[in-house]
DNA sequence: CAGTGGTCTAGACCACTGA
DNA sequence: CAGTGGTCTAGACCACTGA
């Protein structure tokens, strides 16, 4: 267990921070205070804060200090995409229709859903996703309450719970598995082709600091999307 | 024009090994000949040294000295997969048979594959990926005889091109398009399923210090291949 | 065992910028 | 203008590891 002091310091606030016991914009000491309270160089310090800022989960101001940034995610990394800022993007308007939505526990056998509840209940949440009226993609979504009690009162009429998630639950990871599927008749029958033809699925949980949020499996027209990620050395990102 | 000494010898490393002037195993000078080189301490070379190394662009060993190392792009990046690789995990058996091999300029009109040759050749290697004999994906692949004019006497009898190109050629940028098709007649038939069946497509764009290397697409057998890529705050990787 | 990197100190001067 | 971070110095002791 020989851990360097700057690391120590440095995991020491990562982990206030993907925990949520330090929120964006939460200033953090200065470097006099924790040269004090760590009674070591400034030196020292500044390795461990800075190592923060490069890594994205800290901001430093001359004059003001340092505080805790929204996570981002560079270009580079691929993203989990708001389908309403995307298709804005391209002059067409988002939608989204509920189709259905129950609070239950999880499915006894299946081991996915009770991770994902953590001993409470789920929010289950069916709707189909829209472009300018059109159907773009069925979307299946179980959201844990335990990690988001807020969203049980959520009004999901006019907003879609994934837009809903990305504007007030910072997540801090999430895993994409992406493949090619054929529509079930039921998929079919909501997108309008038919059954069979070739679709783009993609399944998405996310966490935040260990804690799992959500899970997704969006069914999407397949001439309609497709995903795009553009990666390379870390570091490139900046400057 | 004011560029921190630390900063200046970081990024005129990261130049020289992005573009080549230093290829991966490379000794770098120890930081006893940098300090003497620019003339400050060793903490200034130090802090540069170290931010490659956090980037993964050298390791660092002690007594050996600091090398150029190969690219890494970490779980949470999503990454160029070599099939072989992938499917020895699994422990299945990968064989790649060449169907098509071209040296051509690039073709008329098509702006992509001009942006490719660079003003010069293009090797066109068209071929089908195997897991245990049995038909996995059918590869279309371009490659810029500029950047890579060894590729011309490659033998890809026993090796794909995708893991030449991964054991040869350090790439430092790629781009990923996924996307769901259904195949096509000819795919159909080298797949051996039926025309429009769903199937997975990776387009993928490589270039190395801006330099384009080489285009591939993809089609995947749908059910026998996804895509997954997990990704959260940069520096959880590490450690 | 000798060379190299890993870490740390106790200072210093400066640039920036919010009060 | 005073507080904060940005950078840098000239040392030091240590851990590791290849010759």
């Amino acid at each position: 267990m020989k851990q360097p002091l700057h690391e120590k310091i440095r995991a020491d606030f990562e982990a206030r921070i993907l925990a949520g016991m330090l929120a964006p914009g939460d200033r953090l000491p200065t470097e006099q205070e924790l040269m004090q309270e760590h009674g070591c160089s400034r030196m020292t310090v500044n390795k461990a804060l800075s190592a923060l800022q490069s890594a994205g989960l800290v901001e430093r101001r001359k004059k003001a200090g340092s505080f805790v940034a929204r996570p981002r995610f560079h270009s580079m990394v691929l993203d989990i995409p708001d389908l309403a800022v995307q298709l804005g993007e391209r002059g067409k308007r988002h939608s989204y229709r509920l189709t259905r939505r129950q609070v239950r526990g999880p499915i006894a056998g299946r081991d996915e859903e009770a991770a994902l509840a953590n001993g409470a209940q789920l929010l289950e949440l069916d709707g189909i996703h829209c472009a300018d009226d059109r159907p773009l993609a069925v979307e299946h979504r179980l959201i844990a309450t335990r990690a988001v009690p807020a969203i049980v009162d959520g009004d999901f009429d006019s907003i879609s719970p994934g837009t809903w998630l990305l504007q007030h639950v910072p997540w801090t990871e999430a895993e994409n598995r992406i493949s090619a599927v054929g529509a079930t008749r039921r998929e079919a029958a909501l997108l309008g082709i038919a059954p069979g033809a070739p679709c783009l699925c993609v399944e998405r949980h996310t966490w935040r600091g260990g804690d799992p949020i959500t899970y997704v499996r969006q069914v999407f027209l397949a001439d309609a999307y497709d995903m795009v990620a553009r990666f390379g050395p870390s570091g490139s990102g900046g400057n």
